[in-house]
DNA sequence: GTCTATACCCCGATAGAC
DNA sequence: GTCTATCGGGGTATAGAC
C-alpha cells in the first residue's frame, strides 16, 4: 500500500508476499482491507518514529538532524528506485474522505511525528510555540519534498528541503 | 482522480459526471483510463499554474504572495469538506513506478509550477541560484502542508506553511 | 487455525447496431 | 459519432472441509 495505495494493492498479493493464505489474513483482520491498511499505517507510523528518534538522538543540533534525516530518506528512495515513499501517504491519499478509520490512523501518525520534532526542538532551546509550529512545517515539507522527489525521481526536493529547513530552524535560535 | 486517486475512480463515474456514454469516452480517449489520467494531470496543471499567475501578479512582494496562495488554498479545501487537495498528488502516487506516463505528466507539473514561482522570485530581485532553489521548496512545501491539511482536516499545517515560507523568502531577499 | 473453492460483484475495454 | 450489451478478468469476502 506504500507503494501502490489502497486500491491498487489487492489482498491476495499481500497474503502471497507474508506467504500466509487467504483465510489467514482473514481470520487475523476480520475488518477485512480496511482494517489491514489501518494496520499498516500503524507500522508506517511507529517504523517513521523510530527513524526520526534515532536521527535526532544521534545529531544535539536540530538544524543538522533535519539535514540528515533528508539525506536519509533521500538514500532509501532511490536505492527503491524511487517507489518506496512515504509509508502512509499512499493510503491516506487515496481514501481521504472515504475511509474515516485509515484517515484518523494517518492524522495520528503526522502528529506523533510532529511530537517528536517538536520535542527535540524544545530540548534545543527553542521557545514553545515556535516550536510547536516549526514540528508542523518540518513535517508538512518533508513530506511535500519526498513526495516531490519520488514524482521527479531525482533527490534535489529532498536535498534543498533540508538547507531550507536547517536555515529556517537556525533563523529562531539566534 | 483527484480525489479518490487513479484505481478508486471508474470510468462509468466519469463518463457519467460528464454526462457522456462510456462508447464515447473510448471514442475521444482510445487510450483507456490511462490518457484519460493523463488529461486530468494536464488540466490539473494548467489549473494550478494559473492560480499561481493570478496570485503573484496581485502581490509584487512574492512574500505576501505565498501567504496569499496558503490561505487561496485553505480555503478551496475548507469549502470542499477537505477532499479537493491538490490535483495531481493522489493520481500521481497511486500510479507511482507502474505508468509511466502519468507520472511523466505530474512531474512536468510541478516543474512547471516551480517555473512560475522561480519567474516572480527573479522579478523581485531573488538572486538566480537562490530563486532556483526557493522555487523548489516552495512548492514541495505546499505539496506537503496541503497533503497535511487534508489528512487533518485542520488548515493549520497551511497557516504556518505559508508564514514560514515568507520568513524564509524574506531572508533571501535583505 | 489453516486452507481451498467459490459466491458475488464490478472493473476496463470492445463489438456492433444505429 | 453515439449508444447498449457484453466479454473476460480480477476484486473482496465467505463457506466449509480439515
Amino acid at each position: 500500500m506504500q507503494r501502490q495505495g489502497y486500491d491498487a494493492t489487492p489482498i491476495k498479493q499481500i497474503s502471497q508476499k507474508a506467504e500466509a493464505t487467504l483465510g489467514s489474513v482473514y481470520h487475523f483482520f476480520p475488518g477485512g482491507k480496511q482494517e489491514l491498511a489501518v494496520a499498516a499505517v500503524q507500522r508506517g507510523d511507529e517504523e517513521f518514529s523510530e527513524i526520526l528518534r534515532e536521527i535526532f538522538d544521534g545529531e544535539p543540533d536540530p538544524a543538522d538532524a533535519v539535514l540528515a534525516l533528508t539525506r536519509s530518506l533521500a538514500d532509501g528512495l532511490r536505492e527503491s528506485d524511487w517507489i518506496d515513499g512515504c509509508p502512509v501517504t499512499a493510503t491516506a491519499l487515496g481514501t481521504a474522505g472515504r475511509l474515516p478509520d485509515i484517515q484518523r490512523a494517518a492524522a495520528e501518525a503526522f502528529a506523533r511525528w510532529q511530537s517528536v520534532v517538536f520535542d527535540e526542538l524544545r530540548s534545543a532551546g527553542v521557545p514553545e510555540q515556535d516550536a510547536d509550529d516549526l514540528a508542523c512545517t518540518v513535517i508538512s515539507t518533508l513530506e511535500g519534498a519526498e513526495l516531490a522527489a519520488q514524482v521527479a525521481r531525482d533527490d534535489k526536493p529532498l536535498r534543498l528541503a533540508g538547507t531550507h529547513l536547517a536555515r529556517l530552524i537556525a533563523s529562531y535560535r539566534s
